[in-house]
DNA sequence: CGGTATGTTGACAGTGATCAAGAAAGGTGG
DNA sequence: CCACCTTTCTTGATCACTGTCAACATACCG
């Protein structure tokens, strides 16, 4: 792991700060409990950083050390791993507000880089661990968001086996949902790592949007901006 | 859910009772501390069955109240969801000892059948979540357990990017592993099954098989018995 | 010993990958 | 602000892998 101050001059950059980490986490996931929320200070306690970083950059390499839990401020995080034969696979995108990196292995299986401009906390994993083994609220809270991130891979797996138009479809109404968005859809990160995450090439991805748009489901309103034309045709072509 | 004892001729049915369920639970996932043999102890005492399920009979329907949580005894479980379009997906496998479907959801997101006949315990879910509220060590088996299986299952996603030879030898070698068995890999469920898991038809598994074979990685002692002959150059396509 | 369920193989079709070219967007320096 | 360059995205032509349809083989069961 990697974990450098940089400046940038950052014009695009200077917005993030808007949000304070501290509200974004709190407010994340619906609410909660006031002991939730006494949980998530906790853990904000333990915090390192904000960090800053790129688009595309290291944020944590698969294979090092498994000391840090990781905490998105603003931007999106992509966790991936690299083949021997250069592909590249992407389990997930993290967007502000979420926790994510809980293991106890010793090492990260997945790489953690920066698929936009990204503001990242740290948090001691071995101190969360601490806290677990004597705190039961604690304990909970992260199994309860560990069974949460386990759901949402398993339901992913399903789709993989799909294709592309569902695979496309699906992604585009679970970030549409995560983002809170209207019916505009800002893709976030750019097509190669949504390809990737959905396991297919750039080509097939532009040729599938072209598809929904030519279908009369989408708009193109930029290639990184959609618009949803209808949706409930797209909803239900999810099951 | 249903929970209906059912008499069975079962001739190959008997020897599933060898293994006792308490001794497989507490032997599984590698040892552990005597405490974590404690919990798994704890967990046993608030079992109910077992009950005998024969090849396909439905342990637990998607839709259902996630009333229980499973345990493995004998046989081969399988999570899967069918789609409108007659498709199906499968997500995971469990071999005994196996403890899955731990969620706070209300309702399973999956189903749960007997890929082979199969014999399972069912565990209280409230009374497991009513334990990990109180203690502290309980709260945390599960955290665990639940973060394992979070870590097979992203695995799994990122696999099913891959193409077919890839996700079958992946298949074989974890199957292989988990049996710890010789070089001597069995099939516990049909073609159907392992196809569904691997997002591909039955015939394309049908001929992977028959590649590796061919390329003299793998010999088919029967449809359901297979032979590493070449480890090697299995593990080495893994990556 | 038939009958059903399961597995294998072949021929062909379709989806998505590959190769290649061009268009659009974003950033930099003049 | 524009010209230029790089990166990202789109589209077309072709190819490979996997799906589909069909026939046959094998195993399982009563």
């Amino acid at each position: 792991m990697q974990i450098s101050q940089e400046h940038h001059s950052a014009s695009s950059f200077a917005p993030s700060f808007a949000e304070d980490p501290f509200n974004l986490f709190l407010r994340s996931k619906a609410a909660g409990s006031s002991q939730e929320e006494m949980l998530r200070r906790n853990i904000l306690a333990l915090r390192r950083g904000p960090m800053r970083y790129r688009r595309n950059q290291v944020i944590a390499c698969e294979g090092d050390t498994t000391e840090y839990v990781f905490l998105v401020v603003s931007g999106v995080v992509r966790r991936c791993r690299t083949f021997r034969d250069g592909t590249r696979g992407i389990t997930a995108f993290h967007l502000p507000g979420e926790m994510f990196g809980w293991t106890y292995n010793a090492v990260h299986a997945l790489s953690v880089e920066a698929a936009s401009d990204a503001i990242v906390l740290f948090i001691k994993r071995n101190a969360l661990q601490a806290s677990a083994a004597q705190n039961t609220a604690m304990a909970n809270f992260l199994l309860a968001h560990t069974a949460a991130e386990l759901q949402s891979v398993q339901k992913r797996s399903l789709l993989m086996g799909r294709d592309a138009k569902f695979r496309l479809v699906s992604f585009l109404t679970d970030l549409a949902s995560r983002m809170e968005g209207s019916s505009q859809i800002e893709l976030l990160m750019p097509h190669q790592d949504i390809a990737d995450y959905l396991g297919m090439k750039i080509e097939t991805l532009s040729r599938t949007i072209t598809g929904l748009e030519r279908a009369g489901l989408i708009a193109r309103q930029s290639c990184r901006t959609l618009v949803v034309n209808d949706s409930a045709s797209l909803a239900k072509m999810l099951n």
